[in-house]
DNA sequence: CTGATGCTTAAGCAATCACTTTATCATTCC
DNA sequence: GGAATGATAAAGTGATTGCTTAAGCATCAG
């Protein structure tokens, strides 16, 4: 069909938790450490870095490591391919409602007084 | 921060789930019954409804019984607040990055030669 | 060297998830 | 009425999730 990648599996349940979702936040800002971070959660340093791994696994975050602190980024690409994979959905939506909007037409003009309620 | 609506849980969560993204993809096409829904599918029929009973709760499904054929059919709205979601982590990424530009532009003009760390 | 800081690993645990099978219920067809 | 059809409810199960605590490692400041 449209798209069957595991990459997207990664992504949407990368994206389900909110405390994920609040990092992703936070990395719109600009980079983060990770006890940056961890600092606004409500949970301990081990934690953050099980969701850290996960949003990594997804592509969503990228990281690096200087020193001994470990710098984390956030990378657009998949959150752009995430995004394309709704609005591809919603294309398809909208393209049934245009092809059913467009045979009530055709009816409409080949019988004019038939009861076709709904444009 | 940007959104943190319990609804993104249930449909980023509800999206994680590559059955339950083939059931939407399956929708975009037009309004489908429990059992047409389940037909390409490797799985019970039970399966399929608690797969059907997630992408309602998210919103994402609406579906109305008529005779003993429950019909289901695709809500976009939901769709569409989750595309913003990510076109607005998007956006506030961007913006950072126009103002990291703006920024150089300036001390680049300022202090030619100055080395650029913080202001 | 010594201690503080930042991150990492490992193990454990309760809750949730994605199924299954079995048993019903309600509607339509003959 | 009685069988076939479509959808549900209920209970059980193994795997995964989202934490925790405790311990360990590497880097930096004094």
């Amino acid at each position: 069909m449209l798209n069957q990648k595991p990459s997207l599996d990664l992504t949407f349940q990368a994206l389900a938790d909110p405390t994920r979702r609040a990092m992703v936040e936070r990395l719109t800002l600009g980079p983060a450490s990770v006890s940056e971070l961890a600092q606004p959660l409500p949970m301990s340093l081990p934690a953050v870095m099980q969701h850290l791994a996960i949003l990594e696994q997804s592509g969503l975050v990228r990281s690096q490591k200087i020193g001994r602190v470990r710098t984390c980024q956030l990378d657009v690409q998949v959150l752009r391919a995430t995004e394309q994979f709704l609005s591809q959905c919603r294309f398809a939506w909208n393209h049934r409602m245009d092809r059913l909007g467009a045979f009530f037409e055709v009816a409409r003009v080949e019988r004019p007084h038939a009861g076709t309620d709904g444009r």
